[in-house]
DNA sequence: CTCTGCTTTTACACTTTCTTAACGCCATGG
DNA sequence: CCATGGCGTTAAGAAAGTGTAAAAGCAGAG
């Protein structure tokens, strides 16, 4: 069985969303207020996080900012139609999907399955990329299952662009999710760690192709 | 059944329009003048507003402006051929799109289910206009499911024109958006843009139009 | 403390993208 | 008919972004 988190100020949805959640056999808990959710979080260890992007006082994505400095946990976004831009920064940041208000239970049920899926199968199994295999349990990379020697640094690197193979990630998302929160340069240092994989990748590996102005892209194939 | 608001101070007007939406199926209520107009969309809460700008008493730009205060339904601007000026406010106030009087109803008609579509369609982190999709996390474009190549600038761009496809969207709109607070010439170098775009877009994507003295608007289908 | 490995900074050549400017076209209006 | 204004197109210089190497900080381990 499933535990869910509820993050919404409006009491009416909360009961909406534990309804729908109980009656698919989920444990649900709930917090009116964004700094209440990350100690539930904290404290219960949800399998999955409803998170509404309007809240009051803690901002939404600033919540799933500091929910992703120490948790995996699968999150799907809540947001109402005038919040396009906030919306993309929270995938950036590292939300699973997002569902926008009013939704159907239906579509609702749907995208959670699939992303606690997801983020099963994406812990359990490695990532692989041609002949690049990365094992995020013990921090290990393999390139045609020679041991490759990564710094902590360059596995976190890979590991994002090994996640989004074959799609380009922005810079921006980069930044976010190997940098969490500090730094401002938002690529001075980046360049320098790309080089240093690309060397190591070598010609048999995956090659890390830039797109200009906006980030990088893992090669699958 | 779709509600349609007719404002407009000429009676003959009025009929030939209701003649023409009541033909369509389209369930009719008119004003012949602004105020009346606003209190009229605040009762019967029309689906769809067909609003003339040269209307005696309250302006027709500024019965848009208290409409958009609290209601975002689709505007129709009905103007005559001198209000090249006044037409550009209205749509960057929030108007839908425009007619010029006269008119042919088979051109009503069309821009009409084009508005009230755009209105529907969910709001995601896709852009879908035709074969064209631009994904707005990862920065990506794609043709017919055939990837797009676009620099920065060109992406900025062609998402202002997709956020609004159908629909007119002025060059200061674009200036805006797209190259948000600098510059100050309001078109030598958006042509060249728009000439890069049609090139990639070629035969086969949406084409875009220019309206002369106003803007450009990507059509759809 | 010194060594060592990792990260960040700095510098510069190089590539891609953006802007600018010029010119031709077409419509509109005198 | 010729002017005018807005647009499409093209080419070239300016600006921004990128690859690479080397040196300078910064820890923890011995």
């Amino acid at each position: 069985m499933s535990k869910a988190l509820i993050i919404d100020d409006e009491q009416q949805m909360r009961r909406l969303l534990r309804m729908v959640l109980e009656s698919r056999g989920y444990e649900v808990c709930e917090a009116a207020e964004g700094l209440l959710g990350l100690q539930e979080a904290a404290f219960h260890r949800p399998d999955v996080v409803l998170l509404d992007l309007g809240l009051p006082g803690m901002n939404g994505i600033e919540v799933l900012r500091r929910l992703r400095e120490w948790s995996d946990v699968p999150v799907l976004i809540l947001s109402v139609r005038d919040q396009e831009a906030i919306k993309v920064e929270a995938l950036e940041i590292g939300a699973d999907d997002y569902v926008t208000k009013p939704f159907g239970t239906a579509e609702l049920l749907a995208r959670l399955t699939v992303i606690q899926r997801r983020r099963f199968t994406r812990q359990s199994a490695e990532i692989v990329v041609g002949p690049l295999k990365l094992d995020l349990l013990h921090h290990e990379a393999s390139l045609d299952d020679a041991p490759l020697k990564l710094t902590p640094t360059e596995f976190a690197l890979l590991k994002v662009l090994g996640e989004h193979a074959g799609r380009i990630v922005t810079q921006n998302q980069i930044m976010k999710q190997v940098w969490a929160g500090q730094s401002s340069d938002p690529s001075e240092g980046l360049r320098v760690h790309i080089n240093h994989l690309r060397k190591k990748l070598g010609e048999t590996g995956p090659r890390i192709v830039n797109e200009p102005g906006i980030g990088y892209r893992l090669e699958e194939a």
